[in-house]
DNA sequence: ACTAATCCCGACCTTGCAGGTCGGATATAG
DNA sequence: CTATATCCGACCTGCAAGGTCGGGATTAGT
């Protein structure tokens, strides 16, 4: 495709375009862009909390994500409630609430929609019945557990526990999270 | 698609070119086809268990998916080890060894690779260094969590477990595994 | 008042690749 | 020798992920 030889776009500025690493899965399961960036985003929101709100050109240079694309997906986070706008200059973005008190299920429903590994294992009840074959189709329990585990990982965790810088002197034993919640299988 | 006139296909059997239901969910992290397919084909197999070799257009048939595709994904779990086949009229396909000894986690990454939703957190040692920006990355401990929990839920069932069809009489109360695994989180 | 920084938002664009299909070679049973 | 299989590489293709663009509305400084 694309008839030209690639020689002369490599000219100019190359920089992001060469390189900019993908770091979504690309195996079994993967989550896409809008969960990567957006965690990240909320990430530095995070980190900014206490202090006003933060610009998305100041954090597209941090994370060093394209700006004009984080605009949807903080967008989509707003409408969820989860950040609030200011508009104008010295304006952008800052937490809703507490970084403690946000659930990273919340996050990525908010980027990403339900979370259905297969739309007959939805966790949204309108997308869920859409699947028809119920008889013989005894594989969807499969799903189902895969839901509620990856479910169960991200209700658990909260944006507090991703928003430390490393501290090298303080131990980290546990991850804050007081919530008495199984994290579930870590495997031996 | 199918640029020669598709005058002849469809005079016999169209009903699933129209109406091919998708069942790969479509939000916050999804299988491909690859995975459900996979998956179905293996069940059918799992069904076929004992009686000799199982022909791929048979089981094409009986679960209605393409036969050509079902053979790429066949190789994978072929060269997985996961089924043998033997050529040659009433050739087919059977399972290496009995359902109930194959794990899913298995199956799935032979199907779709490792099990890794960002490739920093992917289980495959060889794909999980690329991840450089170590620094300041606390982000990755999400993903790791969630590439466990997922793990954790394939390792904890078997084939054996999705085979059985619906017994109405019989009280199934628990599936096989003896694994007390926890389901957690349906959401109210 | 004007300017510069922002968010807001719809329209647009492009490319990779999931999701197949095809055709032939090779093996084996009856 | 024929029908039925797997095997396997080459090919095709729609479409959504992953952006970009340009303008409009708001607000803080000066």
């Amino acid at each position: 495709m694309q008839q030209s030889a690639p020689s002369r776009l490599e000219a100019t500025r190359i920089d992001h375009l060469s390189t900019r690493p993908a770091f979504h899965g690309s195996g079994t399961v993967s989550f896409s862009t809008k969960g990567e960036y957006g965690v990240r985003l909320m990430v530095q929101l995070g980190r900014h909390y206490g202090t006003g709100p933060a610009s998305l050109a100041e954090i597209a240079a941090e994370e060093d994500l394209p700006r004009a694309y984080l605009e949807q997906l903080a967008m989509g986070l707003r409408d969820a409630g989860l950040v609030v706008s200011t508009r104008g200059a010295h304006g952008g973005y800052e937490l809703g609430r507490p970084p403690s008190d946000i659930r990273m299920s919340e996050v990525l429903r908010a980027l990403e929609g339900p979370i259905a590994p297969m739309i007959c294992a939805s966790d949204d009840p309108e997308h869920a019945t859409l699947c028809d074959r119920t008889s013989n189709c005894t594989v969807n329990i499969l799903w189902v557990r895969v839901r509620d585990a990856i479910a169960g990982a991200l209700e658990g965790m909260t944006l507090a526990d991703l928003v430390p810088l490393r501290l090298p002197p303080m131990d980290l034993a546990a991850p804050t999270t007081p919530k008495t919640l199984q994290g579930a299988v870590t495997r031996p």
